[in-house]
DNA sequence: CGTGTCATGTAAGGAGTTACATGATTTG
DNA sequence: CAAATCATGTAACTCCTTACATGACACG
């Protein structure tokens, strides 16, 4: 689902501004779709110019003033059959899958400091996102702490996975 | 790694022609890293210019002329630093998991057919791996394998993965 | 005689990111 | 007094795909 998906979803919640889809964009659930700036006032834009969302200007006094998008009708039927259509296959390019494919080309040393550097990043990103699992279980939906829940398992299969190629490399399989 | 990384480290293995690397490609090891002709020629184009590779035309008869790339001393340098680079963790957007998180827009059962598709579309991901798995074990070294049984691996935890919320979904947990 | 394989290439388009520009107000 | 937060926006760029153009030979 492209940005203009996402945002549809977002405001069929909830009215919002174009600062806050990014904030919640940025949140929790930025590991399987994030989208900058540079996307999100373009799509709604263009998303107002095609009638499926309106925007209210809010006045503010102190702070910039805010443009509030609601989703309209034809946004909402827009997003339905975004929703309902076919489901594509998860599309990933993979760096160290890249790497692993050369791996004949460096040092077993090398190799395996790949491998657990890689181990230590996703462990990172779990840390990460255990570390909010308070305020997801506090904010979202079932659903949506599907989402998270489908992450965490994600991340911590990416890393069992990682450590069955270091365990062949360690010769202790 | 892009195009540019990618074309680099085969071209380390041997000397091969454009049409030739596509082929890689789209084999077996596509799951985690395609590209198109629109991306490869180009790439040869300017990594030739940028004294990366070298080339030499090969006249033949009846068949089209072919262009047959070989990595110089410095295209070995990069490729060196960008096998030794940091690793990126995997940058993926999953369709399955921005229709997961609007969930609680759907009927209950539009969500399992949702769920059932994506699990067929993985499972004949894998009936389609599994099936070149002889052509695999018979061409690649073994980084290569570990590569494909990685790929193995990451659909059937993707699916298992999926499995888990549809059993929250019908209840069964 | 149509379809597939061999083989190279370009132009246009898509979907995003990064970096910049602006500017007040709040927090440390 | 510097940095973060609030808030919007655009221009340039990246990196890739799709679709087209070209043309001969081989297979069934």
């Amino acid at each position: 689902m492209d940005a203009q998906g996402m945002i549809l979803g977002m405001l069929q919640r909830r009215s919002m501004t174009g600062y806050e889809l990014k904030k919640i964009f940025s949140s929790s659930f930025a590991f399987f779709s994030e989208f900058s700036f540079g996307s999100i006032y373009p799509a709604l834009k263009k998303m107002e110019q095609d009638g499926l969302i309106t925007m209210r200007m809010e006045i503010q006094h102190g702070t910039p003033n805010r443009k509030i998008y609601t989703i309209t009708d034809k946004g909402r039927d827009r997003f339905r059959m975004i929703l309902t259509s076919p489901v594509e296959l998860i599309s990933f390019r993979s760096d160290f899958l890249s790497r692993l494919f050369f791996f004949s080309q460096l040092s077993c040393e090398e190799r395996k400091d790949i491998c657990h550097g890689y181990r230590s990043a996703i462990l990172e990103k779990l840390a990460q996102m255990e570390a909010r699992r308070p305020e997801i279980e506090e904010k979202a939906d079932l659903f949506q702490l599907q989402c998270f829940e489908f992450g965490v398992r994600f991340f911590q299969d990416l890393d069992a996975n990682v450590a069955e190629r270091l365990n062949l490399l360690e010769g202790q399989l």
